[in-house]
DNA sequence: CCGTATCCTGAGAGATACTG
DNA sequence: CAGTATCTCTCAGGATACGG
């Protein structure tokens, strides 16, 4: 492959921190939080251990800008919001899936790896 | 959906900046720069607009500690160092794709969504 | 050619406290 | 319940310069 590389090969790649911000701490997460349905704020709060109500109130607006979820506020008392996935948060599943896939059978391979690094 | 979420269904998950960085800025640019073949570290810094050695550096070190590509010095004169994907780095590809794929299908849709955000 | 050595910056993330 | 308001901190990433 004596090729050489093309300078501009990603001219065409949104940078990182464009588009969607699926690579942080908490989106896909979130993602996996709202597959099997609307979710309120507080129930996010539990599996997602220990984030703070301002990560995930940012996390959540980031997302729901991107059109990933929706926000749905009623007015009652005590207050009532709503988070869920819209069709193109719900299109992101897939992709996802792939990646843990990935994970699931190489993750051995990977922790040997850095094993056998740190032995010499 | 009113099943209330488990509180440990992230518990399996390896933590962010855990097994694998391929959320970073430069690790997936690197293994489509590899793809095609191994190359030498000056290429690399081509297509990779301006990343500075110590970045480059320090990214090629964490992916051959993670057993992603290899690291092989001639002893010449001038120098020449080659890196090369591993299998296991290769494998990375087709996850890589999907959301590629993902990308693609729905980058105009994510576009219209900020649009219609900053509007109103 | 292939890096190392220093120094620096900014943004994501957290701790803590408070409110409609 | 569902957030806001501050403050702080860490660290990936960058700028610049130098070395084998």
């Amino acid at each position: 492959m004596p090729e050489p590389l093309d300078p501009d090969m990603f001219a065409g790649c949104p940078p990182v921190g464009g588009p969607v911000r699926i690579g942080d701490k908490w989106t896909a997460k979130i993602i996996r939080c709202l597959e099997s349905g609307p979710r309120r704020f507080t129930e996010l709060q539990v599996p997602l251990r220990g984030i703070t109500p301002k990560v995930l109130t940012a996390s959540l607006r980031a997302m729901e800008r991107d059109g990933l979820l929706t926000r749905t506020a009623y007015d009652e008392i005590p207050p009532r919001v709503e988070y869920a996935l819209t069709d193109l948060g719900r299109s992101l599943i897939e992709p996802m899936n792939a990646g843990c896939a990935w994970s699931r059978a190489h993750l051995a391979e990977l922790t040997r790896a850095r094993a056998s690094w740190q032995a010499g």
